[in-house]
RNA sequence: GCCCUCUUGGCGAAAUUGGUAUACGCAACAGACUUAAAAUCUGUGGGUCGAAAGACCGUGCCGGUUCAAGUCCGGCAGAGGGCACCA
């Protein structure tokens, strides 16, 4: 027995060996082995260098449910890796002049070094990073399935250009018109590009995120809003005269019901039409160049002025044939819809903007309940709510919905050249998926350019293409350009000298499937399908919410092109996802800046906290509770609080404070209050111990009351634990530890002072042990060393959860607050089944009761059975 | 501008999903042990009034539904997040 202190860095050491020689949490590969397979998986780091606290809280829950299903008996299959390749390693690289290879896998070791630190259950047999030859050679093979598959082509397109970076971003990945790493305004380039054809799966991706019930709501909308789906028509406008092959505009449209209100069309500067007209008009040339100029940015968007160019040119309206006139103007977007739009100013605010600048006709169509059709006009604002149709022809007193259908069917009857005026069309904000990246440290994209046969796939027998060690990065952009021999290679079909492509694979490729590829690392394929289709969907994601878009929806739509392709089976790689909040802590400033936490001391005075420099015991501004980062210096190093700790104070309290999901605040004084519990326990269990106890059957019959008791309510909390580590509700299960080991405590007392039996002492020794068994999953090391204690067979992380007695979680009486007229007054102790009968007996036996009643019958007497009871007098 | 979430003691938070509001922890105060401190243990702890028993008020604000509202409905305010010239 041991009442010392419980030294956790000696402990924690010790025990990862001993797991780490066992090989414990490896997962059989052998795929009838895991009849009962559980994947839990948390998103993979990028190796940065270090760990930081947001990791220790991610790898921490991921680690409690991986352990807690292995104690449930699930196979688990709880992988690592690194998510290896992208700017950091090159930027790194032209500051130190290292090369991005050596920095990165550098990275890794420090990393994995300090992974290990805190007894993660983790299967490193399976352990990759993305920059691995082996990993990127199965990505380039599928890319050239994708490729056959027609699920990635190649266009020239406007593209985001991040003039920092040097590089081209993704729509998902401008913020604000703002490159999501460098934070450069983005920049509009005309570039050719591979994309993957994401869209094709727009209506899927969205309709099946209705399924994903083990998905928070937040995310789901997320993604519903960016894939942005949309109901209208696309309606042909007859030109009043034609323009080269033009006869008439097309237009996109959700409110054909207001087509009676249109006062003019608009083209994008970049429409067909408008680069014609252009040829043979200097001024709108100009006017199109100015356009183009005008960027992206919410800062941009919101100043931009209306701007239009008047064609000259008119179309007829459908319905009417009133001539509209055409204008060229900078809102309308030639990638959504058609890029021409037709303007109805009385029911949209951007059109009514216009329409007042360029004095045009703005006629309501849409009457609000209530107003009167003749007093009713619109001025500066336009009206968008509900309402009836008037001014409208055939649709006037119809609903804004009617109106619609009428107007659809009306249009698609009409005939234009012989083809319906308009048809019926759904549209998505969704784009296709540009991955083509001008940069060195990604997957090269195994493509070989033939002047004669154009751009073809290296053939697979010829992958991988391997990335050029000899490289440097004197200029910026892309070394691959200007490496002397890389590109030079022979055409796969003509065999005449061609050049490989120099563009490499956005990151997020890689992290589209490296779920699917832990099921299988070594496979010579990408998946090896059979044994991919059994452990996927991972049963358990965790990662952070700003990966709610990006990364989430890229790995839904590669799983969709994974199946077409036969990599694997099945649509959503992802059935449970857990998005967990930041870890922040408060901030410091003095008059040169921020300070460090370990710069601060803290104090308190009348109530008040007081900040002061360590050295200087200078006064320190406290600044707000903000997200850790080096710029605020506000970080806390993960090591730092292991040397001093332990991995299993880290790991508790990062699980105790707050929800999974909301933020947690990283502060000193809960890091010390998670330590003394460990402290705390490591004491109780030491005690126990001592009492020298038998792991035997215990006899409830012989149970003085306060073990009983303790039985009870020992056995009564695994359910609950239970429940609540199922549902992540860590910081509930760590109140309810705290809360069951001050139980113990107290039955410690009872034992030694009164006269215990044999079989209180056994089932004290029995609580000991079930209270290690819930807390293992969360503070592993410490319940190894406590299982130690108590003389448990084997490893506490290698035991299935403890078995209840179903007899003791039976609740034979309740206490039941009774309210008279809603208000608690009293509390009566009744058998959980006594009927109603005898419940009103006893309620209207209590004095307050019968005070409150003066006599009378109650007007109403609600016996909710084990909750309450509510007299209304 | 549009969409969404949140708001409970000094602080982090809990509340069986409409049924005892504030569990558990942190900080605080008081006591025990100690020459002393640390560590540890015990106790107190929403507000107002009261010596006490107790009474009244109380989950951002206003109103509603209900025997009963932190929880449901309507409105308002504040904080945070997502999207944004999407026709």
């Amino acid at each position: 027995m041991s009442t010392d202190r419980y030294n956790a860095n000696d402990a924690e050491a010790r025990w990862q060996k001993i797991w780490d020689e066992a090989k414990i949490f490896n997962t059989s590969t052998e795929i009838e082995q895991s009849k009962n397979p559980y994947y839990v998986l948390e998103m993979f780091p990028y190796p940065s260098g270090r760990i930081h606290v947001g990791h220790v809280r991610n790898y921490t829950m991921g680690d409690v449910v991986a352990r807690y299903k292995r104690a449930k008996g699930c196979d688990v299959l709880h992988p690592m890796g690194w998510d290896a390749f992208g700017m950091p390693a090159e930027n790194a690289a032209m500051k130190n002049n290292t090369h991005p290879k050596s920095w990165t896998y550098e990275n890794i070791a420090s990393m994995r070094k300090q992974l290990k630190s805190m007894g993660l259950s983790l299967d490193w047999s399976r352990e990759f990073a993305t920059c691995d030859v082996e990993y990127y050679h199965k990505q380039q093979q599928m890319f050239v399935d994708f490729l056959d598959a027609g699920l990635i082509y190649r266009k020239n397109a406007k593209v985001n250009w991040d003039p920092v970076d040097m590089t081209v971003l993704a729509n998902e990945q401008v913020i604000d018109g703002k490159g999501w790493r460098s934070g450069a305004e983005v920049e509009q380039r005309d570039l050719t590009q591979w994309f993957m054809k994401i869209t094709d799966y727009s209506e899927d991706l969205l309709s099946a995120l209705d399924e994903l019930d083990g998905w928070p709501e937040k995310v789901r909308l997320m993604q519903k809003n960016w894939i942005g789906r949309s109901e209208g028509m696309r309606v042909k406008f007859e030109m009043s005269e034609q323009v080269g092959d033009f006869t008439n505009l097309e237009v996109f449209t959700t409110r054909h019901d207001t087509i009676f209100g249109a006062s003019f069309l608009a083209i994008a500067a970049d429409h067909p039409l408008s680069l014609e007209l252009a040829e043979q008009n200097a001024e709108l040339a100009n006017f199109n160049a100015e356009c183009r100029k005008i960027g992206t940015s919410a800062a941009a968007i919101e100043t931009a002025e209306k701007h239009g160019f008047n064609t000259g040119l008119t179309v007829k309206h459908p319905i009417t044939g009133t001539p509209l006139p055409i204008y060229v103007a900078n809102f309308v977007l030639m990638d959504y819809g058609t890029g021409a739009v037709f303007g109805c100013p009385a029911h949209d605010q951007r059109d009514l903007d216009f329409a007042r600048k360029y004095e045009l006709t703005v006629t309501p169509v849409v009457l609000p309940t209530g107003e009167n059709p003749d007093a009713f006009y619109v001025q500066n604002e336009a009206y968008v709510g509900e309402g009836t149709l008037f001014n409208s022809d055939f649709l006037d007193g119809m609903s804004i919905d009617d109106a619609k259908e009428a107007m659809a069917k009306k249009l698609e009857a009409l005939k234009f050249e012989g083809t319906p005026q308009a048809e019926r069309q759904v549209n998505y904000k969704l784009r296709d998926w540009g991955i083509s990246r001008q940069r060195y440290w990604g997957c090269p994209i195994p493509v070989i350019h033939c002047d004669d046969c154009g751009p073809l796939p290296v053939p697979k027998e010829n992958l991988p293409v391997i990335l050029p060690e000899d490289i440097n990065f004197d200029k910026p952009g892309n070394p691959l350009d200007r490496h002397p021999t890389w590109r030079e290679v022979d055409c796969p079909k003509c065999g005449k000298a061609a050049k490989r492509e120099t563009d490499t694979m956005d990151t997020f490729v890689d992290s589209s499937w490296y779920f699917a590829r832990f099921t299988k690392p070594e496979a010579d394929t990408p998946t090896e399908p059979s044994i991919a289709n059994h452990w996927l969907p991972v049963d358990q994601y965790i990662g952070g919410i700003e990966h709610a878009i990006l990364h989430l929806l890229y790995s839904r739509f590669f799983t969709r092109a994974m199946q077409k392709t036969g990599h694997l089976d099945l649509k959503e790689p992802f059935k449970g996802l857990f998005t967990q909040g930041m870890v922040v802590h408060e901030t410091y400033k003095n008059d040169s800046g921020w300070l460090s936490p370990d710069e601060v001391s803290i104090s308190e005075k009348d109530g008040k906290r007081i900040a002061v420099h360590i050295d200087t015991g200078a006064e320190v501004k406290i600044g707000g509770i903000e997200k850790m980062s080096k710029s605020k210096r506000n970080t806390i190093d993960p090591d730092d609080i292991i040397a001093a700790y332990g991995a299993d104070t880290a790991r508790w309290f990062v699980l105790s404070d707050s929800p999974p999901d909301r933020d947690v605040i990283w502060t000193e004084a809960g890091v010390e209050g998670a330590h003394r519990f460990t402290q705390k326990v490591w004491r109780t269990m030491g005690e126990i111990a001592a009492l020298g106890a038998q792991h035997q059957p215990i006899d409830n019959g012989q149970l003085s009351d306060w073990a009983l008791e303790l039985r009870k309510h020992i056995h009564q909390t695994v359910e609950k634990i239970d429940e609540m580590l199922n549902t992540l509700k860590f910081n509930s299960a760590v109140a309810q530890i705290h809360s069951t080991a001050n139980q113990v405590d107290a039955a410690i007392k009872k034992a030694k002072s009164s006269k215990a039996n044999d079989h209180d002492l056994n089932a004290l020794l029995e609580s000991g042990r079930i209270v290690v068994q819930m807390f293992a999953p969360m503070m592993p090391h410490l319940g190894e060393e406590c299982w130690q204690e108590l003389k448990c067979e084997g490893l506490v992380s290698t035991t299935p959860w403890p078995e209840i007695d179903k007899a003791l979680t039976v609740v034979d009486s309740v206490t039941m607050p009774i309210q008279i007229n809603g208000k608690k007054k009293a509390m009566l102790e009744l058998p959980i089944n006594a009927d109603e009968a005898i419940i009103k007996e006893k309620v209207l036996a209590l004095e307050v009761v019968q005070t409150a009643l003066g006599g009378n019958e109650p007007k109403k007497l609600i016996i909710v059975p084990k909750r309450i009871v509510n007299v209304v007098v």
